[in-house]
DNA sequence: TTTGAAATTTTGATATATCATGCAACAGAA
DNA sequence: TTCTGTTGCATGATATATCAAAATTTCAAA
């Protein structure tokens, strides 16, 4: 029979909702990944707690929060704005993420539950899908759970956020890139590749598929920096 | 004869005074590498501002910032403490520190210049020195010395504030550790080799010392917290 | 002694007030 | 016109006030 402990063990913490700072913040993670603020651009404190209709405090906070983070840049003045990418920058991102990114991959691999697995075929199932029907945003969202779903997998919470950072980093130009680079089904081969490595749980296979899929990225991110600065650069 | 214009030139901009929040911010890091906390410790906003002699908004943003970071830690409550390591959390950061720290070496080797190099080498022998003399506080900071402009020669501010991260994030052991730890000579003859194959400017050889001298890091971690956990696990 | 509810205190969350600084438009002098 | 100084608004930094949730203590009844 169970005993009370059991059945309190059984129970689920309430789950507080969040603090307001915290639903900024989300705000503005979710603005960012989806590329609604232009790279350059200026976001004060008040136009934010402004637009979300909360005073200035958690405004602040999620601001300052993002910035330190590096997702967000702020400048000596004191204020914050979205990031604009450098090539610098982008190869720094790039060999960043290629080194954190196989290494929750490989971790992944030993410690996936098959569930997890099952999950993650039917995420890129779907993505294939979306790709096929030219579903840009929700292609954008699908690949994020799917990468995100399998980095979860290697149960190393610090590492999945030091990747996080890395994506909202160069989150404000995916919308610049994606009608482009989704014509590219070199992307949804390599996917094939990830999955067909996981379900084998072969982590080198896994890994090096996945710093073929962020060299991917990489390059797409560089030819389109190249356009948009090329038009500026004449005197 | 000097022009007004050269008199300008020989000026040096005014470095704005950090924050607040960021004297805090500092001040708190600071306090967590020298292990002036205990593990475990509550840091309350009000105690902080009380002890720093600063109001509650900066004081709150420099604790939030160095929780976001995961520097501290943030428990549902909203209450921040200083993290307690775990097996799994030391598994964790010393695989993330093995991949990052090896990838900063790498390009460092690559574009140091001379003198970073000689002043890597300079910090080294005076580490050396410390170590004979048994001066553990200054060792520690000699050591944070090294290893960090080993990792800025990389040129990349991203990855070295990540680093900077996970160091911190073990900081509160150093103290536990170090008096043993130093015992052990292994971590000199080892930093001989960094210094070394630096030298040479042989990334490989530079990035396996790396490797080493974290393992050595981290088992010298896990005994201690062997040692301390122990005691307590009778019922 | 133990239990548990009420009272008290602590503490976090948020809003508001205030101040200093930065920036930009504008007006007057060169 | 062009440069420079001034004025006023925008904005960040910080302090303080207020409220609500959480933790702690108190105290009385079982």
């Amino acid at each position: 029979m169970a005993t009370m402990t059991d059945a309190l063990e059984s129970l689920t913490p309430i789950g507080r909702s969040d603090t307001l700072a915290q639903k900024v913040r989300t705000q503005l993670k979710e603005a960012v990944m989806a590329g609604r603020f232009a790279p350059g651009e200026k976001l004060t404190i008040r136009s934010i707690a402004g637009a979300l209709e909360v005073s200035l405090t958690p405004a602040r906070e999620a601001l300052y929060n993002l910035a330190s983070e590096g997702v967000l840049e702020l400048r000596p003045n004191g204020s914050v704005y979205v990031p604009e990418l450098t090539m610098d920058r982008i190869a720094e991102l790039t060999k960043i993420r290629i080194v954190l990114e196989s290494l929750a991959a490989r971790e992944a691999v030993t410690r996936a539950s098959n569930d997890e697995i099952a999950n993650i075929v039917a995420l890129n199932e779907n993505l294939i899908q979306r790709h096929e029907q030219q579903d840009y945003s929700a292609l954008i969202s699908l690949n994020w759970q799917f990468h995100f779903t399998l980095y979860r997998a290697s149960r190393m919470e610090t590492l999945v956020r030091m990747i996080e950072s890395c994506w909202l980093m160069t989150g404000s130009y995916l919308n610049v890139i994606y009608p482009q680079f989704a014509e590219v089904s070199e992307g949804i081969t390599n996917h094939q590749q990830i999955v067909r490595a996981l379900e084998r749980r072969d982590g080198d296979r896994v890994a090096a598929a996945i710093t073929t899929d962020i060299n991917l990225v990489s390059d797409a991110l560089i030819s389109s920096i190249k356009q948009t600065a090329k038009p500026e650069q004449d005197g």
